[in-house]
DNA sequence: CTTGCACCCGTAGTCGCTACAGGGCGCAGG
DNA sequence: CCTGCGCCCTGTAGCGACTACGGGTGCAAG
């Protein structure tokens, strides 16, 4: 029941300190009381809000997807509609993200494999960046 | 053979206008030959070497690993030992990158499909922010 | 003559933090 | 009583790799 320091939200919450103060700079976690001494004083339910937040970054979500997000999780939405249009447009951004990946992935791969550390003239890595796109 | 100014030349790589200058600021391009006018006159070395860059950021390589691939694409380099070093840890780093974003696809896709559109209460995606970490 | 284009330069903004610099407050040990 | 420690406070600068803008110049065509 009693307020956590700063330190203390960051550590239940799993993130920085540092990063709790720019959250609050930037509105995604409200400005919380202060202590006689001036030092920031939380309540638990900083820390449900800190942990979504924690763990809306760590499926990759914008800021400001994850202010949307905040909002819509308040208990006067009806209905979640719009919180599954975040995640599904989220979900195509890192589908589209994966399939680029995957192909750098197969392009730097072969050319590695083909790459005996010989002289320079044969060298996959440098001929590919030198007279590359051909093979995509 | 007569000088190309910046937008030719970054029209023939394939880059932003405002790249080229970029990289000239931060010693990747060279700081090429004035035409009396004061603009910037290239040769076809510089649309080479442009075009080296434009393809390893394409591949994903950082800034600092274009410009020691540089260094060794130079001639006078007997052995490619290190640029194949410096691709294969990039490829680690790129298969790195791309099993967090195939674990988030299976997150997200799963949350996303259990997701009906219903009343806040049992919303699969807010749920999984308000309470998750169970199956990551 | 004036319109439009391509270029010039320097600087600020993007994203999501992280890392200082420079200070304060309270408590425990010497 | 003094010193050091550990936590907190504020504000600001830096990261990577650009992109975008404001305000100016030179040159050719209509």
């Amino acid at each position: 029941m009693q307020p956590l320091t700063i330190g203390r939200l960051a550590a239940a919450a799993g993130v920085n300190f540092e990063a709790v103060r720019y959250y609050e700079r930037i509105g995604l976690m409200p400005p919380p009381a202060r202590a006689a001494s001036g030092h920031r004083a939380y309540e638990e339910a900083h820390v449900r809000r800190l942990t979504f937040i924690r763990r809306a970054r760590e499926l990759g979500f914008s800021i400001e997807d994850i202010r949307a997000l905040l909002t819509l999780a308040e208990p006067s939405h009806a209905s979640c509609v719009q919180a599954q249009e975040i995640a599904q447009a989220h979900l195509d951004d890192v589908r589209a993200k994966l399939a680029d990946l995957a192909k750098l992935e197969r392009i730097l791969a072969g050319t590695v494999a083909r790459c005996s550390g010989g002289p320079v003239p044969s060298c996959p890595v440098l001929d590919m960046l030198d007279a590359g796109a051909k093979r995509n």
